[in-house]
DNA sequence: TTAATTAACTTGTATATACAAGTTAATTAA
DNA sequence: TTAATTAACTTGTATATACAAGTTAATTAA
């Protein structure tokens, strides 16, 4: 068996320590100095093995105090989303889709009350009443798998409405022209409207599984998504490795 | 206004090389060498710059071969799964629960082929024919938000049946007996049955969101969770900076 | 012509060193 | 006694240097 690098070591000793109660939650662990002598390292690997548990969320460092074992809630585990047209081709499945809507919306008349507080007074600006809609249908295999009701700032992506979403997914389009800083995530099991159960093929009394995603690009409002799964027919998933030890 | 530190300095020439298309998606970007040259730092500063990114996912190092730009869908975003406890007692509500089962399972009677997939022949030993059980709901403020039913690898925690839930949560019980090398999740809609919706106190015609959560230690099945929530009283959700610039 | 070697690159690991910047407790001066 | 200073720690940033290990293309030998 390969030797492991010595970085790797000194994560490991620092893992065993946490592990077999040496140092517990809160507590401040060895400082580097200390791992330099107890490890025999040089500064610079040993603190490459604590940087990387904080990154991992096992450890916080504080200058001038020193490093300390993380709160266990706050190693919490994450899931990550994913593009749909990404999610069916993994599969080894055909996406396409069907564009319901593309056009502007007026915000002055518009009566969305949920549009107006995502969008309205704070992000656009006060000569842009304009908010561009975007309503599409993915189909993994003919069977439809997602309804995607979109809403994009005119100021942050100008030619939206020109693009061909038959060749690449909106998601797809905004990641290349604004850079996504920040997402807000929401999650829900609603049952659908009638409309939507129709749009969806839903089965009555079948749930939708309900994905709100606002993202932000220089802290504006870049797009307000709501995407509808039918409950029967897909699941967010996926398998995350915690920490390699 | 401070002047940034110079690995920060390297970051966003590379970020703003990346937005301006200097560099596109799958191409290679300066060495490392090169970058020494060009913003006048030391490899160590412009390799740190570069490694920031990578953990970020903007940017894909391969050895011998050079440094790339990773693909807009593999910067996807996350969203963090967190305990149910925690959320209610940071939304200033009070969290309680009811114990509804706490017991062992023999998986050979056991006509659950669910569970026997989850734990049976691979991760048990064969002289190990029980697993743990419980079935708690989870409650904020007087109101069910979460039906808890888990099963637990009595290899792993020997001494699940003994705790007193009242106290901690099963999932925090966990998190310290067996710390958890990976997860898998799958989040999906789905209807309540009668007897979960008596249990929740769920309108008729209302939806559940169910988490399905299988936690590993050592390459062994620690947990598996299922856990429903009312769809019209709870959302999963957060907000996740991507990256700073 | 073909296969093996070599040279020139790339990123990865590791060390020694220096100083900046923040925190804490002991010491010193008013 | 109280306030200010200092010393001793902590983590954070930055450099120069060395060699390991992987990749690629040019060179060399069969």
């Amino acid at each position: 068996m390969m030797t492991e690098a010595r970085y790797i070591q000194v994560k490991n000793y620092l893992l065993k320590g946490i592990r077999e109660h040496l140092w517990v939650e809160g507590q401040r662990i060895a400082s580097e100095n200390q791992l330099v002598k107890t490890c025999s390292v040089s500064r610079m690997t040993a603190r490459r093995a604590v940087k990387e548990l904080t990154a991992e969320g096992v450890l916080i460092s504080r200058q001038g105090q020193g490093t300390f074992v993380a709160s266990a809630k706050s190693r919490s585990s994450v899931m990550t989303l994913r593009n749909i047209a990404d999610e069916i081709h993994e599969r080894d499945n055909i996406h396409h889709c069907k564009i319901l809507n593309l056009e502007a919306l007026n915000l002055k008349n518009s009566s969305n009350s949920l549009l107006k507080t995502e969008f309205g007074s704070n992000f656009l600006n006060n000569n842009e009443q304009r908010v561009f809609f975007s309503r599409i249908i993915h189909f993994e295999n003919d069977q439809p798998i997602q309804l995607e009701e979109r809403f994009v700032n005119p100021e942050l992506a100008e030619n939206y409405l020109e693009q061909d979403f038959l060749k690449f997914t909106p998601n797809e389009y905004l990641m290349k022209v604004c850079p996504v800083s920040e997402a807000e995530h929401k999650v829900e099991a609603v049952m659908p409207s009638l409309q939507q159960s129709n749009w969806l093929s839903i089965t009555t009394g079948q749930p939708c599984l309900k994905i709100s995603r606002t993202t932000y690009s220089d802290d504006k409002v870049a797009s307000f998504a709501l995407l509808y799964h039918p409950g029967d027919r897909f699941q967010l998933g996926n398998h995350i490795k915690i920490k390699e030890e």
